[in-house]
DNA sequence: AGGCTAGTGGAAAAGGCTTCCCAGCCGGTG
DNA sequence: CACCGGCTGGGAAGCCTTTTCCACTAGCCT
């Protein structure tokens, strides 16, 4: 009686075959329903509300319609401006996507990547910087081959680290242009708030940078490059730790544009003045943060397009061997870091 | 050869039947698999690297394990603060989440709760205020009723108005709130950035405030009411027009926090100064934008556990009746609206 | 010792859909 | 006029699980 209208009820009420029925509804290749029988089914199928059962044709067809996305906290912006992305490239593919946040817990990782197998998802898509933790690569490795055993591809934003098709950002040639940019104003005593330091798209940042202050004859004090979460709080913190040794510096970079704003944040309770003391940068260029004050220089990282991109890939025939597809930022430069005049 | 480990194959591999797999695996109730044949099967699993397909166990038993979610914008993070809230509950249920981001566009709204259906979904949760707009709002209802004749259930972030259980956040009274707290510091010359005339969380936000104006002897001119976008760029254009007017007003009241920002920045365009010529507040206290400067007056909303509750809402038995549940917010003042001195 | 019950394994049905394959009918062709 | 091929409808197999139902064994009670 109740549940759900299904196939067969809409072909007896129509009167025709279960068969007839599929491929007026779905206009099946390379046959064709006679027109009065078509309409008279698809008429059929409105007026008794009929929807197919996703479940029932992903088994009939062995092919789901739906991808995965894997982030570490859906409420961070970074990963919400990329998930738009990503949302917006699957819904043009008529595919649902199935949002995995881990909470910035290694050990979900692979326990969602094993959930996406057993749901047969088409691909999935691995948002967030790896750690340098070969143990918690190596298992993520192991899941992602049972996944694409199963008939899955992946594709990974970060670092291209587990043997599948990744959009790798330019962290380390974007923060190296960032320095250079900074350099150019006139800074020259820098320090960083560097981020966890198994966290790699934080060390590429932090080493990119440096590497490029060392070029420009400016090498950076390693013990002004300070440890922090990755973060508003890591940024607040690392920013009070490294003011509590009252250090030389004219310019703070953060490895991203939350760490930034708390940087700020602790600058303010310290009573140093931004950019007045001290000029602070970030990185990525979050939206939702363009309005700050003093406004921020940054890199700017196109997100949504990474989401798209990544969504792009993982639904590509697939390769042989894994594709990279490389990001540039843009070096944006704002009142936090104005024309330094020595 | 290819494709994914059936169960067919592990009882074959193990030497038992199709049934006892089964049951070895998932623990049937109210039979007991015999122990030396049971661990056979589970070692056999173990070893062939076999995943139940979902899909199949969907049909079986006639239960999926997936909740959909449908926001207006998952990068607004209003929204992705809310998602997260949806995301832990649903983890902790045993259930996937499938994502679905409108863009604002109405017409995707019953477009998704079609892809719910057919996917079978436990649950939706549509999070998201309504427009006052009575046909896309029947289409909705039409849609869900489709959707909960197949099965499944619905809760609702915003204005109870869909005949489903619902979260209903206190907007008008926190508005209320807000401008009573306002008053006290001091304040009598208001205007508001109204937000979409038709956007009922806009509008419960309005008029709850004026309301309360009203009652204090200092109602607002309904000219210091202006209609503008929900984002961050309806802020700046609402405050720009109106500052057009060089209006006596001592205080601005930005329906939610992004449109704030925006303000805040249309004001220092206008060099205006914020809270020097005129305060600023918002509503929601977004986390991300807790260290803009001045720190934004606001009516804090648990977004992450409105997420929960929304989706425990949903999952909790049916109820005859749609349901409510109320949440409050807190008026948190800040520098934005410094205790004025008249 | 015979009959029960409890415990357990397995065959088979069911769940909704797609698609292969067969059959019927049509018109056209030699 | 018989045959052939193209078009189209329908029966049935198959996708992978769960679960019902049946069969069988062993142990217990009277």
């Amino acid at each position: 009686m109740a549940g759900p209208v299904t196939l067969s009820q809409v072909a007896r009420e129509a009167g025709v075959s279960l068969a007839t029925a599929s491929r007026a509804i779905n206009g099946s290749a390379n046959r064709t329903v006679r027109d009065d029988l078509r309409e008279r089914v698809l008429a059929t199928a409105e007026r008794l509300r009929y929807f197919p059962d996703a479940n029932a044709q992903a088994m009939a067809r062995g092919q789901t319609t739906s991808i995965g996305l894997i982030v570490h906290d859906i409420a961070d912006p970074y990963f919400s401006s990329i998930a738009a992305g990503v949302s917006l490239a699957a819904e043009r593919a008529g595919l649902a996507v199935t949002l995995a946040s881990t909470q910035h817990t290694a050990s979900r990782e692979p326990r969602f990547v094993e959930v996406l197998t057993r749901q047969r998802a088409r691909a999935i898509i691995i948002v967030g910087g790896r750690l340098d933790d070969p143990e918690a690569n190596d298992r993520m490795r192991s899941s992602l081959v049972d996944f694409r055993r199963s008939g899955g591809s992946v594709a990974l934003v970060g670092q291209p680290l587990l043997d599948v098709d990744s959009v790798v950002i330019a962290n380390s040639q974007g923060a190296a242009a960032l320095a250079r940019a900074l350099h150019g104003r006139g800074y020259r005593r820098f320090a960083v708030l560097g981020g966890p330091a198994k966290h790699l798209t934080a060390r590429d940042r932090r080493t990119g940078f440096a590497g490029a202050l060392e070029e420009l004859g400016t090498p950076i004090d390693p013990a002004l490059v300070v440890e922090c979460d990755f973060t508003r709080d890591g940024g607040y913190e690392g920013m009070r730790a490294l003011f509590a040794g009252s250090p030389d510096v004219d310019v703070v970079f953060a490895v991203n544009d939350v760490m930034a704003v708390g940087a700020i944040a602790a600058a303010r309770a310290l009573r140093i003045s931004v950019p007045g003391d001290v000029g602070i940068a970030g990185f990525d260029d979050i939206v939702t943060l363009r309005d700050i004050t003093p406004a921020l220089s940054t890199v700017r990282i196109p997100l949504v397009d990474v989401g798209v991109t990544a969504t792009e890939l993982a639904l590509a025939p697939p390769a042989a061997d894994p594709r990279q597809v490389h990001v540039e930022g843009t070096v944006v430069l704002r009142e936090s870091t104005p024309e330094r005049v020595v």
